[in-house]
DNA sequence: TACCGTTATGTTTGTTCGTGCATATCGATA
DNA sequence: TATCGATATGCACGAACAAACATAACGGTA
């Protein structure tokens, strides 16, 4: 049976769009205190991660994490109370989805053809693929 | 107050996915009664509405909609009760989830920044923060 | 003051998504 | 049997997405 996710984003008309990855972001700021580490943790680039923050900063009329440069660690992220805010709301949100899905949708997942149920893309450190090939 | 609009999409694992667009499409061959009129309708390629239809039919152990091919029409598409079935649970769950998100998302998208009206892409050739806001 | 790790940002490359176009085929009907 | 409208499918192309690479600036601390 195959284990149906769902997963959803907030489109906030022309300012953007709020989704798992930018609350994962997030999250991952939270725990690891720098952008940096939170793109190495997440396995995206340090340019993407730069770029979704910016997106989710300019969203708002208030940060949702503040960053600060230079200093004996090089300097850091932290996520603002308004951040933590949009996470648990998001999270919250995420919860009771979850919860209606299986009842609506129990019925027809059922139907769902399972293939070689390889995992759901959850884990993955660092994705490299080889460069050099050529087609 | 960006009108703030939810979309999910149901992960089946790995065999597929199904979201608004393969919904919207199975609606439009209901109305319709064919895959080309159902494209047209909702302004995509014939070609891509094939392969999401491709997809559905590929994700679940029956199909959701059923073609033919020739005829004194040319042929056309009819979907399978069982796609009903999907259509209706699929509407439902986003009913709930529309309201559930009012709810929980109020006191988030208030601080959503409101910019001028339906601007998808502006030509924002450099997106510079400043740098020295406060710290 | 030199160092080091982090933020900040430009440029290049590759991958995915979706369109557009070109066919081939099918089958009831005129 | 020729026609016509719809399905079916391949391929080239641009756009959007995201990684990879390359620097520059910053500011505590040794």
């Amino acid at each position: 049976m195959a284990k149906a996710r769902v997963r959803f984003r907030i489109d906030l008309g022309s300012s953007g769009s709020i989704g798992p990855g930018k609350i994962a972001l997030l999250e991952a700021i939270e725990r690891t205190g720098s952008l940096s580490s939170a793109a190495r943790e997440l396995g995206m680039s340090y340019r993407y991660a730069w770029s979704l923050l910016m997106d989710l900063n300019e969203c708002f009329t208030e940060p949702t994490a503040k960053a600060s440069v230079g200093g004996r660690s090089g300097g850091g992220a932290a996520v603002t109370p308004f951040g933590r805010e949009l996470i648990a709301a998001f999270r919250s949100l995420e919860a009771e989805v979850q919860d209606r899905a299986k009842r609506h949708l129990m019925a027809v997942v059922r139907r769902a053809r399972q293939t070689t149920e390889h995992q759901p893309r959850a884990p993955q450190p660092l994705r490299r693929p080889p460069r050099k090939a050529q087609s």
